[in-house]
DNA sequence: CTTTCTCGTAACATATAAAGTTGCATGAAA
DNA sequence: TTTCATGCAACTTTATATGTTACGAGAAAG
């Protein structure tokens, strides 16, 4: 698909898409080509992508909303809050990434297929239990 | 102390501060009292307060600066993401608050006392081992 | 009872970062 | 050589968090 398809797919511009997919060209999960007939393909078999390295693709953006904050403070007070802080946040990092890790892009097509099947369902039976 | 004095220690604003005051106030953490010699003080032993009950006295704000996305999008393929993600985000802000509910606000201050003899320790002694 | 000091709150302003946009260069096929 | 696509830099817009101003209300001091 070209930039342009994903864009309006995505309701968005195709520079965002290029700009996403730059990441996730890098890893070597998608190719992109330019000229006539171009566009974005997947290059990697997905039951070996996994969320985790979408993630990294990206560029591992912050997860956290809070603690958005100096590394080493003068503060006395902000020191002891940050270590406090910093312990909670990882243990949640680490696993957060551990679950991605876990989740591969094949596991979403599948769990995608499952919705669509019981999506065809639903319209043909709008009443049924 | 007064929103003035501590907005000044911390480098802000005292609108600022009474907005963020008045969230440990309704959970009974501070107290404030107005006019002259008026302020804030503490109203709960240090040891009975979490950083699990400051973070729902300030109501709670997003964790994760990912996934801010629609709750139930038409989408199927962004349904099936956001499952995935659901999952991994609920996992890691478990654990989060779960750590936070750890670690107390007497915690801290013992903490920071550690901090302040090492922090004199180290004035006198610059160079030592 | 008037002055002074404080919080409470709404309305407005500013700053920052994410998202979107424009413009043009580069490469590839028709 | 025209058309269609990405690559990329620079700029604009938008959203949100933070900071600011203004004023009302309560409480103590004189």
């Amino acid at each position: 698909m070209t930039s342009e398809q994903l864009s309006k797919t995505l309701s968005t511009n195709p520079v965002v898409i290029r700009r996403i997919m730059a990441g996730l060209r890098d890893m070597g999960i998608v190719r992109s080509e330019r000229g006539h007939g171009g566009g974005w393909t997947i290059s990697r078999d997905l039951a070996t992508v996994s969320l985790r390295d979408v993630y990294t693709a990206l560029g591992e953006p912050m997860v956290f909303a809070l603690g958005n904050r100096q590394e080493m403070p003068d503060c006395l007070v902000e020191q002891a809050v940050n270590a406090a802080l910093d312990d909670a946040f990882r243990a949640a990092e680490v696993l957060l990434i551990e679950r991605l890790g876990e989740v591969t892009l094949a596991d979403l097509a599948a769990d995608f297929h499952e919705r669509w099947k019981q999506n065809k369902t639903k319209k043909a039976n709008p009443h049924a239990a």
